[in-house]
DNA sequence: TCCGTGCTCCC
DNA sequence: CAAGGGAGCACGGAG
């Protein structure tokens, strides 16, 4: 189906390269192998494949050509051309361990078809099915799985690797056209945009203190040795703690009726039963181990580093998500975050927004009151706590403030009384009545009258889409609901946001030592070294209120930069 | 071995 | 009227 030719020799690719210069646009494709062919630190390149319009594809055998022959397609590559790429993020990492650097003019028709279908539950974006929707073609990715480390490779899988290559061009053609018509060529581009610093985030890596972690773990196992000690005293019997069904029925034995294990109902009753309290106290414990255990499993020997893996597209509302490990759900606890550390002679820059999801529900609902206060500088949990209270901003205290801390989140979610007497407690350990919670909400849209309004207007639509500030599109397989509407947009934009401000920072650091190593939804986190990390943090800080303020007209952005020597601020 | 359920960690 | 978005563990039943 595709030609190709088969290059083996640095003098064949010098004259082949030479006719595919005209290109504008190309697409590129690699093959890889080694012990882990699926990840940059332990695979490498077998073939790289480069096809343009109207030739042959060019399929450069990596380890039969000269350093030179490689600086022929690196600079072939960095050329200011359009490199259209399926899941660029893994091509771009092994290409930068081969020294080539593409930071612009990529065209990712994973992540396009990502955008065109965001929110679907089966979007189905691998190249296959892609390919057979858009192209009417079907693929056979058997050749895939085959030994790409062979010498010679087959016929066959130099044909498949040609295919693979030759069908970018014409899906980018389709997937154009669809960004063209759904108003989302903005949104894409982002996500291209966004593609190299989630690719440095990865290759980078985050430092492990792999001794403090293992102290955690030794002192959590004695906790719970000692946990279950007092727990058998109460149990006799042999009886699984980590089984909601055993548990359940142990204690309904001993006449403690309760219709779920969960945090939330077993603390209600904790007071007046030890064994309850003993429970929770094992829970906790032993979700914590299950850190302590997993942490030091995902650490890369040789650099004691974690390499997590983020899925751009990985949430519905646009945020990113993380796996292998998760890093976005460590539990914010000092003796945690301690384990997280730069290289040495090097610090940590963290930077977050403050409260970036109520400025944005300030900026599109359009609320006076709230684009008021943040206008000047007031602390908005404190005037939410001095409005439910009646009390003067002077004399809220730090529960109260807490309380309405919980409030202000809840709202934003489209909560009702019977959720934010939940979200108080099992969040903000802030006990409300339903009546209370009532009248907090009456109390707090009475005053932001505008967010009501626009909860009120935009949660009510019949629709089965929702866009955010810069334009991104979440799909409802179903119609969506009211607290979705409500919160799409908030999430969505502030997502939208992050991913400019990461989209800038591989040029802004450019020439740093700053390297981006985590980004955690509201948060990025860069190391650098110590010398450089002053001018690091306030150009982080900059470029991150820069960008918020380019969404959020009317709502002033902040936000914080810290230099510390462990992810747990000091 | 796979997968749904229940639960818990994060923002 | 109205709890948003994730990942991942252990369990326990199905295959």
């Amino acid at each position: 189906m595709a030609n190709y030719i088969y290059v083996t020799k640095d003098e064949t690719l010098k004259k082949s390269i030479e006719k595919y210069s005209d290109s504008e646009v190309i697409g590129v494709d690699i093959e890889t192998m080694g012990k882990d062919p699926l990840c940059p630190r332990k695979g490498e390149i077998r073939l790289l494949q480069i096809a343009v319009e109207k030739s042959p594809v060019m399929i450069v055998d990596w380890t039969k050509i000269s350093d030179e022959g490689k600086q022929v397609v690196k600079e072939f590559l960095e050329r200011p051309t359009v490199k259209v790429f399926h899941n660029a993020k893994f091509d771009l990492k092994f290409l930068f361990n081969e020294g080539i650097n593409l930071q612009e003019y990529i065209f990712d028709t994973y992540l396009a078809a990502g955008v065109l279908t965001l929110g679907r539950k089966n979007p189905k974006l691998s190249l296959e099915s892609l390919v057979e929707k858009h192209l009417k073609i079907k693929l056979d990715k058997e050749e895939q799985k085959s030994n790409w480390a062979r010498d010679p490779l087959t016929d066959e899988q130099l044909k498949y690797a040609a295919i693979d290559a030759s069908v970018l061009l014409p899906l980018r053609q389709k997937l154009t056209a669809e960004l063209e018509n759904s108003d989302l060529k903005e949104t894409a581009k982002l996500e291209f945009e966004t593609i190299p610093a989630i690719v440095q985030m990865e290759l980078n890596g985050v430092g492990v203190d792999k001794e403090k972690l293992a102290l955690l773990k030794e002192n959590l196992q004695q906790e719970k040795e000692a946990c279950l000690d007092s727990l058998r005293a109460h149990f006799p019997q042999d009886i699984n703690f980590n089984s909601p069904n055993q548990l359940l029925q142990a204690l309904g034995e001993k006449g403690i009726k309760i219709t779920s294990t969960k945090h939330e109902e077993l603390s209600q009753i904790a007071p007046r039963y030890e064994e309850v309290s003993l429970i929770l106290k094992h829970k906790e414990i032993e979700k914590q181990l299950q850190f302590a255990k997993k942490i030091p499993e995902c650490v890369d020997v040789s650099t004691s580093k974690i390499y997590s893996n983020y899925f751009q597209l990985g949430a519905a509302t646009g945020r990113l998500s993380c796996t292998d490990f998760n890093l976005q759900q460590v539990p914010n606890r000092r003796e945690f975050r301690d384990c997280f550390v730069p290289d040495k002679g090097n610090v940590l820059v963290v930077a977050d927004y403050s409260q970036m999801q109520i400025r944005i529900a300030a900026e599109i609902s359009k609320d006076y009151e709230m684009i008021e206060a943040y206008q000047r500088g007031d602390d908005l949990h404190k005037l939410t706590a001095s409005l439910i209270s009646g009390k003067s901003v002077d004399e809220v205290t730090k529960e109260m403030r807490t309380a309405a801390k919980a409030l202000n989140f809840g709202m934003l979610f489209g909560m009702g009384a019977a959720g934010l007497v939940k979200y108080a407690w099992s969040s903000y350990n802030v006990k409300l009545t339903e009546q209370e919670a009532s009248e907090f909400i009456e109390k707090f849209f009475k005053k932001y009258s505008g967010l009501k309004h626009w909860q009120k207007k935009e949660g009510r639509k019949k629709t089965k889409e929702s866009r955010t500030l810069g334009n991104r599109r979440r799909l409802f397989d179903e119609e969506a609901r009211y607290t979705q509407l409500v919160n799409n947009p908030i999430q969505g934009s502030e997502s939208d946001i992050l991913k400019k401000v990461l989209s800038f920072l591989p040029t802004i650091f450019n020439g740093t030592s700053a390297k981006i190593i985590a980004c955690v939804h509201d948060e990025i986190i860069i190391e650098c070294e110590e010398a450089e990390a002053e001018k690091i943090a306030v150009m982080l800080q900059v470029a991150m209120e820069k960008v918020g303020e380019k969404y959020l007209k009317e709502v002033p952005v902040v936000a914080e930069a810290i230099i510390t020597t462990s992810w747990a601020e000091k």
